[in-house]
RNA sequence: CGGGGCGUAGCGCAGUCCGGUUAGCGCGCGUCGUUCGGGACGACGAGGUCGGAGGUUCAAAUCCUCUCGCCCCGACCA
């Protein structure tokens, strides 16, 4: 441990984020500004997020098309507080094929109205719904502070675009998909997440409410790790948007929009990455085991390699993500460093002393040094060690975040105290019956802002902290991303 | 857009105040050899419009003017 490339946490979280990504090799800066590039490793790690996350979606009766990049203007202007929210990040199509183009084409920030565009089209009937539709895409916010992953002026994500029959069906959509992010987040992340409803202030621009899962980083702070908005029938009324139900009546549809981004990515970073790189939970992890042969002569080199192809194939035969290091230009030493930067679940370690006992050397990455090492691994047991290691790596690295982020949630009751407690940079918890302008004010005087109102409430009421006055709802106050 | 800082090899920097041979150091990179159970070592080597333009000067990385870009802090945000 002599170079260190990586800043620790403790001396500049925000470096060490920076560092991380760059010697993990997940992304790189794009040669505009705010602009990235996902490196083959990172783009791994979104392939297996959208794998996930697209099962869970089809599962739930969601279907998958693609919508244009590019949206007139005016459809932005359809739905006003839409266009009020979202205008001062647009990037704008004045002109196409070198000529000035008589309406300016905006980039996608969101597809809600292009979508519904379309959706009007199609919806002529109860019979048509719900009509429950995700795409992957790209969209673009012209941010003005970016940091790779987490604000960049382009994204990857999906957004999730359904229209229902009643207001309950969609209450009902928005929730479940809520309910999908948290499954997926906790289950295949390890992300520990609270659910819970935006204030007004925070909502969706031309939503009635947004629903969110909060997450708590390695600085403690927020990161709003993905939503699912009830639109009502803003859209539906901005785009004509009806059909005709069993009595014959036409009625405007209600709809849902939720969406998760490559800004998860950045969540896996800081929610489990060490001062040693990123800790990639196994669900998620594009190599879940890497095999490092060790050899000291000439000699062993060959029963070595014999032994790693054979470890190697009965991993990957077993549907285990793995690789071997077979580069002879790096230390054994190296590669342990290497492969821990990247965030490998499991390591094993092949030497003559192995092949000679038929054993391997296994290697845990939540657990540092000899701590996680286990030796003597006989190779018929490797496949079942491997997995069940992978198991509880998966469910310490949730462990881990979620004692962490408890240990960092206070209850306040004062106004007094909430300000201590985002002061040591920590989420204050605490009943909240304050306007639009008490929170500006929080917001103003402490930098935090209210990331939710969770969905587990305790018994109530109890008294606003900021007014004194009868609250019926707990709010969770942070700093945020 | 306001305040602060920085542009010299792929990365990190020294040199700039006080102009002067061939612009240097560490890491990384290439070749060869010895190494290899927790970031090995040696030898040789490749790599530079000193962010850009203009000016001052016998002479500019260094001084002057303009310009471009990046980073950090604030106002907006998945």
């Amino acid at each position: 441990m002599s170079e260190q490339s990586i800043t620790p946490r403790s001396v500049d979280y925000s470096r060490w984020y920076l560092d991380v990504i760059r010697e993990a090799e997940l992304a790189d800066y794009g040669p505009v500004r705010g602009t990235m590039v996902i490196r083959p490793y990172g783009y791994a790690i979104w392939e297996n997020i959208q794998r996930s996350l697209d099962q869970r979606f089809k599962q739930t009766g969601h279907v998958n098309a693609y919508f244009p990049l590019f949206i007139p203007y005016s459809f932005l202007q359809k739905e006003k507080e839409h266009i009020e929210g979202f205008s001062p990040e647009l990037a704008l199509v004045t002109i196409g094929g070198g000529k000035e183009l008589e309406e300016p084409l905006v980039v996608r920030p969101t597809s809600e109205t292009i979508i519904n565009y379309m959706f009007a089209q199609w919806i002529k009937s109860y019979r048509d719904l719900p009509l429950l539709i995700n795409q992957w895409a790209n969209v673009v916010r012209w941010e003005l502070r970016t940091r790779p992953f987490l604000r960049t002026l382009e994204f990857l994500w999906q957004e999730g675009h359904t229209a229902h029959a009643t207001y309950e069906e969609a209450e009902e959509e928005a929730l479940r998909m809520i309910g999908v992010y948290r499954d997926f987040a906790e289950n295949e992340g390890a992300v520990p997440v609270i659910v819970g409803r935006k204030s007004r202030l925070e909502t969706f621009a031309g939503a009635l409410h947004t629903y969110t899962m909060e997450a708590m980083m390695g600085d403690k702070r927020a990161l709003q790790a993905g939503t699912s908005h009830h639109l009502g029938q803003n859209f539906a009324k901005a785009f004509e948007i009806r059909y005709l139900d069993e009595n014959n009546e036409l009625q405007y549809v209600w709809q849902t929009s939720w969406g998760l981004s490559t800004r998860f990515i950045g969540a896996i970073i800081m929610v489990h990455g060490d001062d040693k790189g990123l800790r990639l939970p196994p669900r998620l992890a594009p190599i879940q085991a890497v095999i490092v042969p060790i050899w000291r002569k000439e000699d062993d080199k060959g029963v070595v390699l014999e032994a790693v192809e054979q470890v190697r194939c009965l991993l990957a035969d077993a549907g285990i993500r793995v690789e071997a290091d077979l580069r002879e230009q790096r230390t054994p030493g190296w590669k342990f460093n290497f492969w821990e930067m990247k965030g490998v679940p499991v390591r094993v370690e092949i030497g003559p002393r192995d092949v000679e006992s038929g054993t391997v050397v296994l290697a845990r990455r939540d657990l540092p040094g000899k701590e996680g090492k286990v030796t003597g691994v006989p190779v018929e047991q490797a496949v079942a060690r491997i997995r069940q290691l992978l198991d509880e790596i998966q469910a310490s690295l949730l462990e881990q975040a979620r004692a962490f982020r408890d240990a960092n949630i206070h209850d306040v009751s004062s106004y007094e105290e909430l300000r201590e407690v985002i002061a040591t940079g920590g989420w204050a918890r605490g009943w909240w019956a304050g306007s639009d302008e008490d929170e500006l004010r929080v917001k103003e005087e402490t930098g935090a802002t209210i990331r939710c109102f969770p969905l587990d409430q305790p018994e109530g009421p109890g008294t606003c902290l900021m007014t004194g006055q009868k609250a019926e709802r707990i709010a969770i106050f942070a700093k945020a991303y």
